[in-house]
DNA sequence: GCGACAG
DNA sequence: ATCTTGTCGC
């Protein structure tokens, strides 16, 4: 869907450097999660031109999952390509293991993308996870590409106050280090959560998300996927 | 033991 | 996340 000649699949550009059991059971998950972060890199991420989305909606009662990929440029936001996929979800939803649910349908449409993001933005955790490997780590560890986390909500507690202007920011602590920051993207409207996923720094993930957030409280690449994963949910029933 | 808990 | 009705504000 989009790519030139209409029908292009695993183009290649994207590959997963690594083999994962998605039906692997939470508690083994929790182990390799834990075992896993060890492999996250933080440092600066060189001035990204291409950024990616990523979100996914689901069918009623929670049995399809459709994941949706918005793949644009920098500084422009310009959309330069989409790429959905739809699967059945089989895992359920537990705090901490949401890559578990949405991992299979999500690594589906990431290996469709024809053009090669600089980075990646997903709604959910980056390190900023009890474990230190929310899905954003979890999907650059496997791809080995970077990418950040940016959740609407918070999964570890925000500390102190932030301020009310736009790139305002406040501390995510895990065991007194700094994992993430709840971020003000627009005045009056509620924080996202962020923080590196993987090959990228806290300082370079609020950069991004402000480069990357224009009217809107979310990043327009997650918006934008959000918006072609419902779409695509509600032509999928009638 | 109790509460919290991305999507 | 999804399910729902109404409400506030530009």
């Amino acid at each position: 869907m989009n790519s030139p000649a209409g029908n292009e699949v695993n183009s290649g550009i994207l590959r997963q450097v690594m083999p994962f059991d998605w039906s692997t059971p939470p508690g083994k998950a929790v182990l390799w999660q834990r075992d896993m972060s060890r492999r996250v890199i933080l440092c600066p991420l060189p001035e990204p031109q291409v950024v990616a989305g990523i979100d996914v909606a689901y069918s009623a009662g929670g049995t399809n999952g459709y994941a949706a990929a918005v793949v644009m440029t920098l500084p422009k936001l310009k959309i330069v390509e989409t790429q959905s996929e739809k699967f059945e979800i089989r895992y359920p939803y537990r705090p901490g293991l949401l890559a578990m649910r949405e991992g299979p349908v999500t690594a589906a449409v990431l290996k469709k993308l024809t053009r090669r993001p600089d980075v990646i933005i997903f709604d959910g955790a980056g390190i900023a996870h009890p474990r230190r490997f929310g899905i954003a780590s979890h999907f650059g560890v496997l791809f080995d590409i970077p990418t950040i986390g940016c959740a609407k909500t918070a999964l570890l507690s925000v500390v102190g106050e932030l301020g009310p202007k736009r790139g305002d920011f406040a501390p995510i602590l895990l065991e007194a280090e700094v994992l993430g920051a709840a971020l003000c993207t627009r005045p009056g409207v509620q924080p996202v959560h962020v923080s590196p996923g993987h090959r990228v720094d806290l300082a370079c993930t609020i950069d991004l998300v402000l480069a990357t957030t224009t009217k809107y409280r979310l990043p327009e690449p997650i918006r934008q996927a959000h918006r072609l994963a419902n779409s695509l949910r509600a032509k999928d029933r009638q």
